[in-house]
DNA sequence: CGTTCCTCCTGCTAGC
DNA sequence: TGCTAGCAGGAGGAAC
């Protein structure tokens, strides 16, 4: 459920309530919330009490804490919302929820901070952190020549060990559209596909790259290195630009399956032209907008402005 | 190796 | 009213 703009306007909630405060108790339910940590919810438990959250960071979809204990390594407690998941600040003596998988006590005991999962794709771990990627620290030699330059790096306590794989989003410093389409141009596959691929870039999910392909007026069964590098630049530059405008009114919620930390919905669903739209007429022609199964999911167009390839890389199914 | 497919869940809605 | 099929914001791992 939640991308890019959903899951910053969780971490906002979370830096602003929880940040600086000291984990008393954590309580995992069942196996399944921790399955992706080897060591299982029990380790998750222990480790995560007594510490401090000093930061609440995020690269994509994945969001994590980072845990502080006098004298010791920071941890990432990462959180994945996977399709249904939240992150709810609630009062200490609040009603039970259903659904809520992992409960997390503070020293001070006024609020505690739940994760709630109704399909449960998502689930926490605990683990190292390690140097980003993609923020190279600087040469002894650069450290030699400026020794009073201490830039502040996009991610001040590096990132979790297993988010290696994730590439940066288009929100943060060390996202580089220019690598991006480089990249892009030697995929031969499908532009929404490579879109969703969070190893390229990350953040993007079905509805804002629905949303991009439709303002750049590029079919996503387009194959990525059959477009030019100015075509790639209009969509990446357009993901980025629908995601911030989401995320200045919090984000797209349609239920209330996706909300803030304080139970808040955001109001962008007003504003999409291609996610959810079908038989809707295209803010642009008004050609009406079509729904189409692609992997296993819909993906929604307008059938004027967006052409379909003549030789897709993955055709259609029947029907 | 890169690319594609399938599966993991619960709940809501439309249609019979 | 009740049942069922279909669909939902994601991603990792298996299978080609």
């Amino acid at each position: 459920m939640p991308e890019l703009p959903e899951v910053e306007a969780v971490r906002r909630g979370v830096a602003e309530h929880i940040v600086g405060r000291t984990i008393a108790t954590a309580t995992l339910t069942g196996h399944r919330v921790a399955r992706r940590h080897a060591a299982g919810p029990a380790d998750v438990s222990a480790r995560v009490s007594g510490t401090t959250v000093v930061a609440a960071d995020r690269r994509g979809k994945y969001l994590w804490l980072v845990l502080a204990r006098p004298q010791d390594v920071a941890q990432a407690l990462v959180i994945h919302l996977g399709m249904s998941g939240q992150l709810l600040v609630h009062r200490a003596d609040a009603e039970p929820v259903r659904h809520t998988h992992a409960s997390f006590a503070f020293d001070d005991g006024l609020s505690i901070l739940r994760f709630v999962d109704q399909r449960t794709f998502g689930g926490l771990s605990l683990l190292p952190l390690v140097p980003d990627p993609y923020v190279p620290g600087p040469t002894p030699a650069e450290r030699a020549a400026e020794p009073e330059s201490t830039p502040e790096p996009a991610h001040r306590f590096g990132v979790p060990a297993s988010i290696a794989h994730i590439g940066p989003d288009p929100m943060e410093p060390a996202y580089d559209q220019g690598a991006v389409i480089r990249v892009l141009k030697g995929r031969h596959t499908a532009i929404k596909r490579a879109l969703l691929d969070q190893s390229v870039v990350s953040g993007i999910g079905n509805i804002y790259a629905d949303e991009a392909l439709w303002r750049a007026g590029i079919h996503g069964r387009r194959d990525c290195d059959a477009l030019t590098k100015p075509a790639l630049a209009r969509v990446l530059g357009h993901a980025r630009e629908v995601m911030v405008e989401a995320l200045l009114v919090g984000g797209t919620s349609f239920d209330a399956l996706y909300v803030n930390v304080n139970g808040a919905s955001g109001y962008f669903d007003r504003s999409l032209d291609a996610y959810g739209q079908t038989g809707r007429p295209c803010r642009r022609c008004g050609t009406a907008i079509r729904r189409e199964e692609f992997m296993n999911r819909s993906s929604h167009f307008c059938p004027r402005c967006q052409r379909r390839p003549r030789t897709p890389v993955s055709r259609p199914t029947a029907g």
